[in-house]
DNA sequence: GACCGAATTCATCATGTGTTGAATAATGCG
DNA sequence: CGCATTATTCAACACATGATGAATTCGGTC
């Protein structure tokens, strides 16, 4: 059995990733304030300094684990962007596309958790909205893009917390095309509809 | 029955309802592990130890902030039971009297807090579904409630996450009757649409 | 083989947490 | 008044957390 080796290990194991896995895990598990660095550390069997070696404060080491293998803007503009007409389709392929992506996911859910933390209301209107969800509804060219797009969201974010967070289960047994089925309707109401 | 009690009544304020006031803020802004009960002694301009004198530990607490002024089950089965036709509607406005009632909104928040943190599926699931969600969509008698209630909660949820988490301006500018306009068509026809 | 830098751990600090028990002040009853 | 009872605070414990700096070990390079 090995003692708790001190100092360097042995081959190349690429520790850092480990962590970065880990802290996405758990950040998307536990929210921020919910992930303790030691937890992190643990999962990546490793010390905790050694997170803090790697990214530095507990923000950074957050920010580090968001950083998409995707960027949702440029998945929206190929999937996304065209004529209104079949856009809420579109928009949910895409979605349920990155979110069923379990590389994608734990970044994903980390970042819907801490939108219902305490400052989540600054990150949803200084970043959210402004940077995802006005210039897609602009893209589709609807007219008052800000409030159609938030209709939009109060659905789509339903769905996420349903299907992602809290696992209702007959929202997580619907494939694509139930999904589509079901909500598409709904969003095409919401951004074409009347006001 | 009891001898007669001699001694000191009651604190000279009502400290303890102040207490309960402070927590039920707290838990309302910052969920249940995120908040202190330091912060809820120092709302209520109170010694920490108080709290603990009052309710017992943390947990407790919550469960005694958690106690609503409201019994949603009752306010469902006045409001809300009925005929399927216009039950999207009588569910918006019935859910909105209640939201909006600042006496109830911040353990409702604190709830919907809850549900997002870990163990929140298990909430859901053991909870708000069998409790809430599907005797309400029974005595709407509805047809596969378990699947329909859950597609409703996917619409409310999102609505309120977006109306009083989140606060979404233009979500939040709406008042009852656009709300309506705006929800009530699609919780119709999740409830009586296809499947 | 010597050496430098990177990887990794250890021990430790300062702080904030929930909780406890004793101590003091106020109140009401006989 | 004096006593019982409650309200309230003080001081402290035990623990978990984020963070730091020194120490140790390995990998690669001259």
């Amino acid at each position: 059995m090995t003692a708790p080796v001190r100092g360097r290990r042995r081959g190349r194991p690429d520790t850092r990733a480990a962590i970065l896995e880990a802290a996405r895990a758990r950040f998307a598990e536990a929210g921020f304030t919910g992930t303790t660095i030691r937890a992190v550390a643990g999962d990546a069997g490793v010390d905790p300094a050694l997170v803090h070696h790697y990214f530095g404060a507990k923000d950074d080491l957050f920010v580090a684990a968001l950083e998409l293998p995707v960027d949702p803007r440029a998945v929206l503009a190929e999937q996304v962007v065209g004529p209104v007409e079949g856009a809420g389709e579109r928009l949910l392929r895409a979605l349920i596309g990155v979110w069923d992506d379990p590389a994608v996911r734990p970044a994903l859910l980390a970042m819907v958790r801490r939108l219902m933390e305490p400052g989540g209301d600054a990150l949803f209107r200084g970043g959210f909205l402004p940077v995802v969800l006005v210039p897609l509804g602009e893209a589709l060219g609807v007219d008052a893009p800000e409030r159609r797009m938030q209709l939009v969201a109060s659905q789509v974010i339903g769905v996420i917390v349903l299907r992602y967070v809290v696992r209702a289960d007959a929202i997580v047994a619907m494939d694509a095309d139930a999904l589509v089925a079901a909500y598409a309707p709904v969003l095409d109401g919401f951004l074409a509809g009347p006001l």
